[in-house]
DNA sequence: TTTTATTTTGCATTCGAAGTCATTATTAAG
DNA sequence: CTTAATAATGACTTCGAATGCAAAATAAAA
């Protein structure tokens, strides 16, 4: 019917009989309006259906009022709940997430290019790798990062991270003092760089209590690149006691296939345990042994921090690890040794 | 050391000593500039480090490239899929994904005013809640909307919908065919519009069956939720055979606390069938029984008819119904009929 | 070569709100 | 009741790219 065009701050201006500044200082806080022009303002506002362009909003403040939020696609079934997290805690703060995927279609370079040209206020990137080259791109176009669950060497990014050291070892002494010997770890994607860590820090705690020579099994993270893992080693080896994995999807599906296709029980021939802390870990079938990230205070902090570089970009870079609360499940126990 | 201001198209032109329109003209497709200019520009923009910047593009031409996506946070596993399967699928369109978060704390109507400022091109609601009203302001605001998994009466807005009418009864043919007749259906949760045409439909396609006052349980589609609505229902009646599930992850639930706390087996004892064939039916311990979403192409769909309408807002809403696909699981089998 | 058609170009304006600054209205102090 | 101090207001400019239009440059036709 009627093409109407929006409602502008001018309209509302001579509508109201006042200038259009004082209608844009009645939606800027603290800004000095009397009483009664505000009171007008918004009632003429109200009236014709008005509200404020965002868009021109940000092209004179330049706050977009957006983070960008980087996920890659190939990942980890907990990184939904952190991005549900994430955005709304960025919501309470009045900042939108925009959301970028980084997958092989579109590369790193894409997606920053992007990212640029968006303006936006700040960035999170959910485990994904980012060298220092990129962390300084973003140092020239002055725009505050957060890495997840990813360190950068130096001081030039922030970062929030759960402390894969701790909780590796942790699980590893479970199992050394239950006398396991024979394990078996099986890595998430070598792309990945946390399943790289977690891997590496198997290998090291492992080696520290005495198991040096442990085999390595590459998954994609999944449930059945887990079960795939395990029957392929399986097929040229003796069963291992004990298997620590580089999540939790992957460790139920080396629950599953070891039960399955191995006549093995868990925990009585074989023990498992995962890494993160996802729901399922605790359904009735699997009640794994796993060690949860602390993902709500991640997120928090993740969020504060970032904020805080907004407001103020001059201070330093900070970092920040939490260690991860130990699940104890029901798919750790002792050796079976014959 | 350098609080380097952003470089614009006029810093681009003087330096390539053309002017700011000829800048411009070579970032659009179609415009006429001779391939001259436009390498020199072109060259100069990659020497200056030049960016077009996106937020005063959307001020002039009223498209923000960016598409508003709403998600109630209460909600089945299975969204996170959908939210990166339509991610990537508009990031292809070239439009980017705002995320809108739909939950307690922030009602509908804070959202929508979020949406209007945010001059989104267009906007797609997941299994969110509309009445006509929303509706209508969307109408309004002339911003077109697609909604996932929900219609709406009259033809106001576009829908994708996965056709829960033959899933549900084909779920509850199978049933039906191996004799069962004491039924339970465990619905989710009552303010979702899904789980209540789910519940009805259930409902529906037992009566006709023969099948009359089958008695309902409710719970919030989470796994602990299924046990509850189970076990709760067991404390004050007799087993009944077969359990109809408004969502998988409600039915492993089921299924696990049939095993655990009543002895029961399934699919021997009980059967059991979920909706939406999230990853985790395929797993070794549950193989449920189910309906699978079509999520590649309802997602493809959403974003195709969204993008048509954002081209040509008179055209008509449209509606596009998908048929699940059956998965044949193991958790039903013949009703044991003492 | 002249005339006509077509492609390139730059100028000036636009999008819509916010910030600067000088001016006016209001309140407080003397 | 005057003067000083403060608060409120509007005119004008700004952010950075896109676009309508007329002028200039080039290509095609005569």
């Amino acid at each position: 019917m009627n093409s109407k065009k929006r409602v502008t701050s001018y309209d509302v201006a001579k509508a109201a009989g006042v200038s259009q500044s004082a209608v844009s200082r009645v939606y800027i806080e603290g800004r000095s309006v009397s009483k009664k022009t505000k009171v007008k303002v918004l009632a003429t506002a109200k009236e014709l259906g008005y509200k404020p362009n965002a868009i021109a909003r940000m092209l004179i403040t330049k706050r977009s009022g957006m983070v960008a939020v980087i996920l890659s696609s190939r990942v980890n079934l907990i990184y939904p709940e952190v991005l549900s997290l994430l955005n709304k805690r960025l919501s309470e703060k009045n900042e939108r997430v925009l959301l970028f995927n980084l997958d092989d279609a579109e590369g790193l370079d894409d997606v920053l290019e992007n990212i640029w040209t968006f303006q936006v206020d700040g960035v999170i990137a959910i485990a994904a790798h980012f060298d220092n080259e990129s962390i300084n791109k973003f140092k020239e176009h002055q725009i505050p990062v957060v890495l997840y669950n990813r360190r950068v060497s130096g001081h030039s990014a922030s970062s929030v991270c759960c402390n894969h050291e701790q909780g590796i070892y942790e699980l590893v002494d479970i199992l050394h003092n239950f006398d396991h010997n024979k394990y078996l770890v099986i890595a998430g994607p070598t792309e990945s760089d946390v399943a790289q860590e977690r891997c590496e820090l198997a290998i090291k705690a492992l080696t520290d209590k005495g198991n040096n020579n442990v085999p390595i099994q590459y998954g994609d993270f999944s449930y059945d690149s887990g079960r795939l893992a395990f029957s392929e080693y399986m097929a040229s080896h003796p069963a291992p006691t004990a298997v620590i994995c580089g999540n939790d999807t992957m460790a139920i599906g080396v629950i599953d296939e070891a039960r399955k296709n191995f006549g093995l029980k868990v925990p009585e021939d074989l023990s498992v345990v995962g890494f993160d802390g996802v729901n399922a870990v605790f359904w009735h079938s699997y009640q794994l042994t796993t060690v949860k990230q602390p993902i709500e205070q991640m997120t928090k902090a993740a969020v504060d921090i970032l904020l805080e570089q907004i407001a103020s970009p001059e201070n330093p870079a900070q970092l920040r690890v939490w260690s991860g609360s130990l699940i104890e499940g029901n798919t750790v126990g002792p050796a079976k040794n014959e």
